[in-house]
Formats: C-alpha cells, structure tokens, sequence
RNA sequence: GGCCCUAUCGUCUAGCCCGGUCAGGACGUCGCCCUUUCACGGCGAAAACACGGGUUCGAAUCCCGUUGGGGCUACCA
C-alpha cells in the first residue's frame, strides 16, 4: 500500500485573501483531488502583530465560495471556529506546546543557539555592512557562546547553519542546489513560545505528516532553510513543487499597487467561482488539449503536476472575462438566477422574472455586475421621448398593433409577418424601444418574453399613447 | 550588490524530454459577414521561437555563453 498523500494550503491571515494565494490553493486542491490525497488548510497566524481574525475569516469564506473543500484543518459554522482532522490544532497559534518541543531538541542537540544582540546592534551592523557593499548578514557574534554575555539577555533562538550544499529536487523545476555557507544563522524563534515561519513551518509539516507542498516560487530560497531543519530535526522532508509567480501586467509580482488582488472584490463585481478556477488554473498550467474552458471537475481530471508551467504568468483580466462570460452562457438560467439575485438587491423582482431575464441576458455581458447594470429596461423603465420612439416615422399605428398583439401574448409570431410587411427598420425600432426604454437592448422578442404580456402591453400602449 | 528561478505572438500557452509539420490554440486587436439597435454568433487577418556560438545533413527542440525579466535577501510570512 502507499504513502497516503498529504498536502497543505499554509496562508497568513495578515492582509485580504489574495489571488495569488487563492490560485496557490487551487493547485493543492486540483493536485489533492486528482491524485485522491489529502487537502489540508493551515492558519499560519504566528506573526501576533499582523494576524487579525477577521481575514482568517475572510480567508476561510473565500476559499469556500471557490468551492475548495479541505478535508482537514479550521472552517467557520454560525459564526464560531470548529475544526476538522486528527492532527489539530490547525492554527499555529495554538501549536505553541509543539514549537516548544520541537525548539527544545534543536537547543539541546546543539543545532540552535541562544542570540543575546539586541534588534539595535544587529541593524547598526547590517547598515555598516551595506555601507561596505557587502552582503548583510549575521556575524554569528552568539554562535559559540555557552552562556549569557555579562549584562545580556537573551533576544532569539537561531539555527547553527551547516555548511556544505542543500540540493533538492523540485517537482516542477528539477534540482535546485544552494551553498549553505550562504544561508545566514537565521532566527527561527523570538522565544520559546514564539516561533518564526521558517521553523513553524518545519515543525507543522512533520506533525501533519505533509507529503507534498505546493507553493510559491517565492519560496524557492526559504526551501533550504527549512530542508536545513528537517535534517537537524532527523525527518524526512517533504517533496517540494514550486509554482510561478503570478504577475501583474508590467511582470512584477501582483500588488495591490498595479491590480486588484483581493479575491473576494472580483466576486463582488460578478465572477463565478467556477471561472475564476477555471482562470487560475491557466495562469501556469494548461490542459493536454485545444479545450480551455473547463468547469472545476474536468480540471480535476485534466491536471497534472508535469504540466506546470516554470515561468511567471500575467493576471490578464481581458481573459478573466472572456473565460467568465463563456461560464455564465453555460450555466442553468436557474442557477444564474440564483447567482445574479445579489445584484439585483433593491430591484424586487420575482424568481419567474429573473430566471427569464437570465435566460435571454445569458452571454450579453461578462459579468454578473453587468449583466445588471444592462437591465435598466427591467429595473427603472421610463418611456422614451416621441422622438426616439418616432424616428423612421409612422411608429404610433405600429406601437398600437404591437400592444394589441402582446396583450394576447402573440408578439413573437405577430411581429416578423407584420414587419416584412410594414418594414423592418419602422417596426422593430419603436416597439424594441418602447419595451426598453432605450436605444440600445436586446431584440424586442426576448424583451417581451421577459416582461411578460401585460407589462409589455402596457408599454407598448403607453408609447403609443405619447404619439398623440 | 549577492544568491536563486526563468525565457515561443501584446497576454495565457501547444510543441521541447524522444531534433525533420507553412511553429498550433485561446484572449485581446483589426477586417468582413449576419442584423431592427447594442451585444451574441460566423469567417478571416496581422502577430512569436530574446541574442550569439556550437553539435548535426537538419535546432524552437541538445550543449555553452550573453542579454533581458522576475523572486529572495527580517526578531514578516
């Protein structure tokens, strides 16, 4: 039998859900789902200062509404933190025992160290370093110490970095190889109890018995680091697959300076959670075939990690949108209703209506936002001015015989006939007009399908009547 | 600066591992068609192997170098 396959999705509750981080998820997922692995998500909330519950929340509510589900790890129900899986707590903040532990063999093993320099003769030193041009780096004033200097106290734990090169295999980019002589003592603990990423990540992996992480390439360089402790600690390091860099449009990396990065604002603006799947899914990744519109089950089955780009790949929201529009025009007009129903907040629309609207608006706009904002004719109709309505001349006697006909519900079969007859431009203009409200809509057939006999009635009577 | 990653149309990419198709698809752009308006849709076009050396009968594919881009360089994650 195999090693069950364990994966983990690590984000900082330190700022909004990111795309970035978002997409990142998704490769887990995808990876978990495809493979049948475990999909683990993990609170990495050390960092006291910048970790704030309320984007723990909107982390866990925005992967929920892509419709990641992860078998393990802390989720929100009526308001209140639960958790799920046997090898919680999954917030490190609550792990501090385990740190404690792990922290605790490193000292007495001798793979770590007491630093007593102060945050101020550090940075003294780092800036007369630079001024040198050379490398700032930790002098290692503390490594060889066995107590307390006269008058110190004892400031960080660091880890006593070997020399000697850390090769690993990267899934995804093949061996990497770094010269650990170039790695610094880094810090992995303010004290006992408060842990830094490098080692808290460490120590959670091996607890959580993680098998893969999929992560950033930003993380390439804390790789090392973290495979430095793995080997002090006598574990078996997990396999490491880092992915590209989302960019923004200039290449750097996506900031809320040139992009949105908040995942939850382009739901706001009315993108499905499937396309935005679909989206992340090619931003560094691409299915075997010409297909690119995929809803999250075929990506489940399509992907694999040998098909992960190496590059960097920019967040083009030109694409986002076509990739949107294409999911909505395949949605159920039921299924849209539902979803465009937050849009239409102080609209008071029936379901019947909004499913109708669904069905005929469906690829007409990108976004559900959108879709809204067209549907002025449904939400806040005025009839036009005479001259707009009028414009090829004889509309009144045709605005009557149309109102005639959509009181039966007949328009659809009525208008073609009448139209060849009467012309096409002197019919179609003031009766799609006059149902709309405006110069531009969609056909007045699918208006009035919409609208429904008596309103369209109604309108088209109106209309006319304003030709007198 | 140092270390690391990376390089096919403007963008996302197929092809590369196992050298030999007019270098394929999609988005965007442009044009034409459809059409009662705006959209949708249909058809078509322009558009790329970063550069320089090798290896080879033959290189986008293999090797070396150059250049470009990016990331990391905390008592953040």
């Amino acid at each position: 039998m195999s090693e069950q396959i364990r994966v983990r999705m690590a984000p900082s509750p330190t700022g909004h859900l990111h795309v970035g981080t978002a997409r990142a998820a998704l490769f887990n997922y995808l990876y978990a789902r495809h493979y049948g692995a475990t999909f683990i998500l993990r609170l990495e909330d050390t960092d006291q200062e910048r970790s704030r519950d309320e984007f723990a929340r909107e982390i866990v509510e925005g992967l929920e509404w892509m419709g990641m589900r992860w078998d393990e790890g802390p989720y929100v129900e009526g308001g209140e933190w639960r958790s799920r899986g046997d090898f919680g707590p999954y917030l490190q903040s609550q792990r501090t025992e385990t740190y404690r532990t792990y922290l605790e063999r490193l000292l007495a093993s001798g793979h770590a160290y007491w630093c007593y320099c102060t945050k101020e003769e550090l940075e003294a030193e780092r800036a007369r370093q630079q001024e040198a041009k050379q490398a700032p780096r930790y002098a290692g004033t503390c490594r060889e110490l066995s107590g307390p200097p006269e008058g110190k106290i004892a400031q960080v734990v660091r880890f006593k970095t070997p020399g000697g090169d850390v090769t690993f295999a990267d899934v995804i980019r093949g061996e990497i190889k770094t010269d650990a002589a170039l790695l610094d003592d880094f810090a992995i603990a303010k004290g006992l109890d408060v842990p830094l990423y490098n080692f808290a990540v460490v120590a959670d992996d091996i607890e959580m018995q993680i098998t893969h992480v999929i992560r950033g390439e930003d993380h390439i360089s804390n790789t090392p680091k973290q495979l430095l402790i793995f080997a002090a600690l006598g574990a078996t390091p997990p396999r490491y697959a880092h992915l590209p860099l989302v960019l923004a449009a200039d290449r750097t990396k996506l900031s809320k300076r040139t992009s949105e990065t908040s995942l939850l604002a382009y739901r706001d603006q009315g993108f499905l959670p499937s396309a935005l799947v679909n989206f992340f899914a090619l931003l560094g990744w691409h299915p075997a075939g010409d297909r690119e519109v995929l809803s999250p089950d075929e990506l489940i089955a399509e992907f694999t990690i040998e098909r992960v780009q190496k590059s960097g790949a920019v967040f083009d929201e030109a694409k986002l949108r076509h990739i949107n529009r294409e999911h909505i025009k395949l949605m159920d007009p039921r299924d849209l209703a539902l979803a465009l129903r937050p849009f239409f907040a102080g609209a008071n629309l029936s379901d019947e209506v909004l499913e109708r609207f669904a069905a005929a608006e469906q690829g007409r706009a990108d976004t559900l936002a959108e879709m809204a904002a067209g549907a002025a004719w449904l939400t806040s109709y005025e009839l036009p001015g005479a001259d707009v309505l009028d414009r090829q001349g004889g509309a009144r006697a045709h605005l009557e015989a149309a109102a005639a006909a959509a009181a039966s519900g007949r328009l659809e079969s009525w208008i073609a006939p009448y139209a060849e007859e009467h012309g096409k431009k002197e019919v179609y203009w003031p009766v799609r007009v006059a149902l709309s409200g405006s110069e531009k809509s969609p056909d007045p057939v699918s208006l009035a399908a919409v609208l429904g006999p008596e309103e369209s009635a109604a309108r088209l009577a109106a209309a006319a009547q304003k030709l007198q």
